[in-house]
Parts: structure tokens; C-alpha cells; sequence
DNA sequence: GTTAAAACATGATAATTATCAGGTTTTGTT
DNA sequence: AACAAAACCTGATAATTATCATGTTTTAAC
């Protein structure tokens, strides 16, 4: 369902709302609409990008393959967030890979409408700046977690992280489903490893599995657990 | 030694080359010239800042502390570099501490002049809207090394990385000395494994010591080694 | 220059995590 | 429905890394 960037609600979520109605009007012109089904690739490591792409709907995983074949994802994009704009804005190509992890809904912006509205409009360099500093915040707590966490602090991190971020159904399983194996891409571990965790969290009633889905079923336990008790 | 940002060179590695003669002026009149000796705070996690720090020598820690007491080192600043921009532009208090590692000549630019060039110039904004996706894809690229290398393949990187930033003197030892627990930050291990692995490598030919003083002795077997040779 | 503190160093051991090997279950395709 | 492929799971083991204990050297303060 194509619309209007002037009419689209996700546009709040991002530096979007900075631009004022020409250039919005240019963005809504130029801008391809396009779904990207579930293990979909968006763009891969390396690649030039000639625009962002602004989710509309659904979550993508952003990462980066390395030497031995293992893959770190370093960030979920989902509605709201614009992915790739940090390679177009610094001209280079993607260090990162952009893979769907559910269904999306993406529209394409082409580079030379956001570089334009970048260099004449500062409010809207301004705001993207400040999602670029939070990124950046965000990035580096990341690493200290990363060094200073152990796996099974850092699983327990990430369930509350989807709880928190994506919700979770009636029953209580988490809205944002990913494989095990993405679970031990996100944690930085082996697939092994993360699974042992998964059953091992469940045994002590902090999650509750069905199939691939998960919930958390006892958000202080886990809280405690990322705290270091 | 005091001088007008006008004439400085430094500000040829930063964002604040894109600024005019007048913006130029006006930071330049409101800038707080600092010196600031080795292991010297220049403010610590969590504090609000009032501006950001322009380094015109030395080199400077950024670092955050976790629970269990242990400190890691997201980032080392050095001459050019501006410290504190990410924290002024989100307008948040800061997520890391900022500590001399070296004696450092710094100058203090109050907030209100780099918001107000943030606004009204897109050169600007778009010039450290560049900086910040620099150091945006800089973090990443060091949450993929946390999670994929060892520890040994991360301290062989770390010496390499010190010998091509910060450069080497005449009997080939690093410019930039740290200390093991410092080096330890860095890579993200204990302070005990930090000091095996400097064993291990100048047994082994890999690296040079003399006192806290390292020099790289086998460029190529180090890059072997971080690509998993 | 003495002395205390900090930094450096190494061994022994324990804890964490990865890897390999072998299963079962689920999923998707013909 | 049958089949292959992918995902999931568990055990055994090995490798990596942290921790503890202890001693030495260097540095800084008086």
C-alpha cells in the first residue's frame, strides 16, 4: 500500500520530519516503495548504495561477515529507521550487509535528495545528526557489553531488548521472532552455545519457548542476571 | 602556547575547517586554552558538558566503566580529533570519561557556538555529520572485532594499529605508550592476559619492550596473525 | 635516598566458551 | 505424502580466557 511521505506516520520516528513540504514533496516523488519478504537481502557488505531506505514496516538485521564465515549482527532496523545513511552520507561503500529478519515494507530515497536537503537545509542535517550521535551511543555501549558481559549476560540482554523494543503477543511470546542462529549473531557466541542457553533459561523458568518463539517469563530474573547476580 | 583558531592547523583534521571567517572568530574569542598532564580527568561518565574539547596535542582515553570495575576503552582521541561532540549534539550527559594518556594541550569550545554554527551552517553540519558516520562505522567495525578475534588476534591488531596512528621514534619503539592495563582496555581482557600475550609475542619476535616502551619487530607475522594464520 | 604504591610479571587453577560429532525436529519443496 | 534441507538440540571435549596468588620491578612522594 503506497502513499505520500507528507501522509506516512513512520516519517515522526526519523530525520524525516525535519524537511519541510517542498522538499518532502521531492523525497514522495523520487521514493521507490517496495516489500522485502522474511531472509530477503536489502544490500550486501560492499556494495555502493544510490539512496536510504526508510522502513515502513518490519525489522531488517544489519551485519557484517567476517573472515571465518561467522556473521556479527550489529544492529535490527526497524519501522521508522532509515538504513544506509551513514554510507551515503560519508560517500563510501556499506560496511554492513542488510538482510530482512520478517516481512518489510522499505521505501527507496534516492542519495542526491537527501544529500540536497543536507546541505541546504540545517535543521534536517541537524537532526540527522542527532540519530547518527545516539547510533553512535548505542554502538558504543554495545563494545563495552560485548568485552566487559558474559554470553549468558549478554542473552539475557538481548531478550528484555526485544521485549522492550518489538513487544510481545497475547500469550507472550516475543513479536519479533528470530532464529537461534541470529539470537548467537546478535550475542556474538557459537549457534551451539546460544541454544544451550535458550534450554538452559527455559529449565529455570527465566523464558518460555514454543518452537522457534520465545517469552520472557521472568523479566526480574533475567534484569538480576544482566546486573551480575 | 596560545594562538588563534584562525591560524591553527589542527582544525584541518576536524569539522571546524567548514567554518567561516566570522564562526571562526566568534569560537576562537570564547575557546578556553587548556593543558592537561598525563592520567588528568577531562570529565568523567555521566557529567554534563558545557562544550566540546579540540585536541591539539596529546592523546586522550575515552572509556567507559562497568559494574564489576573494569574500564573499556571505546576510543582514542588524539590531535584534530574533537571529544565531547556526540554528547553536546544529543544534548545528553555523556556516556564516557575522557582521560589524558599522554600530556594534552586542549582547547574548551563552549556548546553555544558550535549549536548555533550547527544551525545556521549546513557545511558544518554536514562536515561532522560526516565525522560522527566515521567514527559510527569505526564502532562497528570494533563490535565485530570483540565478538570474531581472539584475544591474541585484537593485541596484534591493537600494536598495529598504534604504529600506523601514532607512528614510531628512531629506534622503532611506539610514540604512544600505554600501560599494560590500558593496552588490556583497549582489547577488552584482563590486565594478567594483556601481559601473557606481550610475553608471547616478543618471545615469539613479534614485538620489541624495553620497560613499558613497545615497538613492533614483525609487521607481517602480526598481520598474519589477526588474519587467522 | 627511602619507602609505599603502582605497575609489571608468571604460575596454577578454574571458569567460560568453542568445536566436533551425533542426533531429532521442523520446514519447505516436489 | 515423501524427501531433502535447514534448524534445532545435546553430549563430550578442547581451547581460550579469567581469576587468584605471589613475587619482582618501576615509579612517585616525602
Amino acid at each position: 500500500m503506497e502513499s505520500r511521505c507528507e501522509n506516512c506516520i513512520v516519517r515522526q520516528f526519523n530525520a524525516l520530519r525535519a524537511m519541510n513540504k517542498e522538499e518532502l514533496k521531492k523525497v514522495s516523488d523520487s521514493k521507490v516503495y517496495r516489500k522485502i519478504k522474511k531472509g530477503e537481502t536489502i544490500f550486501e557488505e560492499g556494495e555502493k548504495l544510490d539512496g536510504v531506505f526508510c522502513v515502513r514496516d518490519g525489522v531488517s538485521k544489519l551485519s557484517k561477515l567476517s573472515a571465518n564465515g561467522k556473521d556479527q549482527i550489529v544492529k535490527l532496523a526497524s519501522k521508522g529507521e532509515v538504513i544506509g545513511q551513514r554510507t551515503v552520507i560519508a560517500e563510501e561503500s556499506t560496511n554492513l550487509s542488510a538482510v530482512a529478519v520478517s516481512d518489510m515494507e522499505v521505501c527507496f530515497i534516492p542519495k542526491e535528495v537527501i544529500s540536497n536537503t543536507l546541505n541546504t537545509n540545517p535543521n534536517f542535517a541537524v537532526e540527522v545528526l542527532r540519530h547518527m550521535a545516539h547510533d553512535l551511543k548505542e554502538a558504543d555501549d554495545v563494545i563495552v557489553n560485548m568485552s566487559q558481559k558474559t554470553v549468558k549476560q549478554r542473552m539475557a540482554e538481548a531478550f528484555l531488548y526485544l521485549k522492550k523494543n518489538y513487544g510481545e503477543d497475547e500469550a507472550g511470546f516475543l513479536n519479533l521472532t528470530l532464529s537461534r542462529e541470529d539470537y548467537a549473531n546478535v550475542v556474538g557466541t557459537a549457534t551451539e552455545s546460544c541454544i544451550r542457553i535458550i534450554s538452559e533459561f527455559k529449565k529455570k523458568g527465566f523464558i518460555k519457548t514454543s518452537g522457534k518463539q520465545i517469552g520472557v517469563a521472568d523479566e526480574r530474573k533475567l534484569q538480576d542476571l544482566v546486573e551480575g547476580f
